[in-house]
DNA sequence: CTATTTATAGTCGTACTGACCATTAAGGGA
DNA sequence: TCCCTTAATGGTCAGTACGACTATAAATAG
């Protein structure tokens, strides 16, 4: 913070870059743009957009995540800030360092095209072709952290309707990670654990017609999972099969995919 | 990304901070600069300076790591980004967007006034007066990464040297933590997981004069630890008392401290 | 009515952990 | 020299957590 007046500095253009995931017909989804001029026409990439001069990074990216989702009310959703992007080649236009966030929604509605979104919609995680810029590793890396914070907070209720089934909450588990869970062993862990719960008393739904009704819960104000619900070490490979994440080091800096 | 043509940018600054750490003199120490002007003159602030055009902030980060240090070769130190702060009065002189990182260091050197540092110095964590801008809340933001990154990482023996005794490596997590550690659980612990350390065969180092010789050990090859070392719940007081992380909140938007 | 599907309840053995106790090997002081 | 202190190391034991598995209940499809 020393010498301002020592070192010239170069003014960069600071965006956010947004990773959506919601868990719908069984798969994991991505928001995502078609890109409608070059670079990258036609290739799909994260919403996102440019920080504005009197806002905070966050503040654009929640701003960004109403205009592209299209929800009125996006207070509510978790917004999490994930890591920035700053390889100096990163775009080819000009210098841009990109502050990236990753958003969790519940049953989310098909996206409007408003803000400045071309045509933004819903896409499988999985077979996802390259993605403009450096997109394709700032998505790999908010898997990974959405995929490692179930482990240990209870966010995966985040992905949830207000009210929900233990058997939808497994279902989130089972997408992101792309492992099958023993589901009388993931339900004690879950009851077992204060707070990332709550029964609400008296009520159940009918499971897609077939099957007993299960009861259902709304979210506990727990945010920590002590001890921690592990992963299994090797995925025993579920229906929608999973991509192992391409990022292995989770450091930012050295490569632009 | 869309839209270049459509909002106005303005440009910002972009610079990197750190938070450098140590274990020296049983206690957690910060590597510190005193700021020779306005604003917050004499105040300490962490390490840091602009993002130059031509790098990205993680080059900046190690540039200026190996600056502030003295040290010759940073190549093998662990340097981690942490988060990006960017509230709009967050430096009242122009818009300044920091890009945070945390290093580790073993038994470091004291600080050259090479690079643009006026003073810098190690200052023990505990205790230490209200620093410039918002560095307090991105040293909490570190100090409680930190301590969650020793949790199911490998990261202690960053602090050590090459060589070092489990007693040694012990006092790394009991610094950080605050906490007190049993010590023959420890020691079965970090033997039982496969990598994270490898002993040297027949040396050993006399323990400050008294007791019994340590045994020496290596750093392995692991990275992560399954499963993870949870510190206690509540912290049983240890000689060199801790501050609690005054951050409660992960969410880096929000306030300027 | 029967098979199927899904939720829920419980069992059993292993692994891991926290709280201890015991032994070994060094130095310091009377 | 003998004994005490200090620190490393080795071990026990019980409680908890977890993976694998079996069993029962409640709905629908045919």
């Amino acid at each position: 913070m020393e010498g301002y007046d020592k070192y010239a500095f170069e003014p960069f253009a600071v965006t956010v870059d947004l990773a959506v995931f919601t868990v719908r017909a069984g798969g994991l989804q991505v928001l995502l743009i078609e890109r409608g001029q070059e670079p990258y026409i036609g290739h799909w990439a994260l919403p996102g957009g440019f920080v504005l001069p009197q806002e905070s990074a966050g503040t654009a990216a929640r701003r960004e995540l109403a205009e592209e989702t299209g929800l009125s009310d996006v207070s509510g959703l978790h917004l999490e800030q994930l890591c920035t992007y700053s390889e100096p080649d990163r775009d080819p236009r000009m210098r841009v360092v990109s502050v990236a966030y990753t958003a969790l929604l519940p049953d989310p509605p098909e996206p409007r095209g408003g803000g400045d979104a071309a045509s933004a919609r819903w896409l499988a995680y999985d077979g996802l072709g390259p993605l403009a810029f450096d997109h394709d590793r700032i998505l790999a890396d908010a898997h990974e952290r959405v995929g490692a914070k179930l482990e240990y907070t209870c966010l995966a209720t985040a992905f949830c309707p207000p009210e929900f089934t233990l058997g939808e909450l497994q279902q989130v588990y089972e997408t992101v990670w792309g492992t099958a869970l023993d589901r009388p062993n993931f339900r004690r862990k879950v009851l077992a654990t204060p707070g990332f719960v709550e029964q609400i008393p008296g009520a159940a739904r009918l499971t897609g017609g077939r099957g007993k009704p299960a009861a259902l819960y709304r979210a506990g104000d727990a945010t920590a999972l002590h001890p921690p619900l592990l992963r299994p070490a090797s995925a025993p490979a579920r229906p929608p099969s999973q991509s192992p994440s391409p990022s292995s080091n989770p450091s930012p800096e050295g490569r632009s995919s």
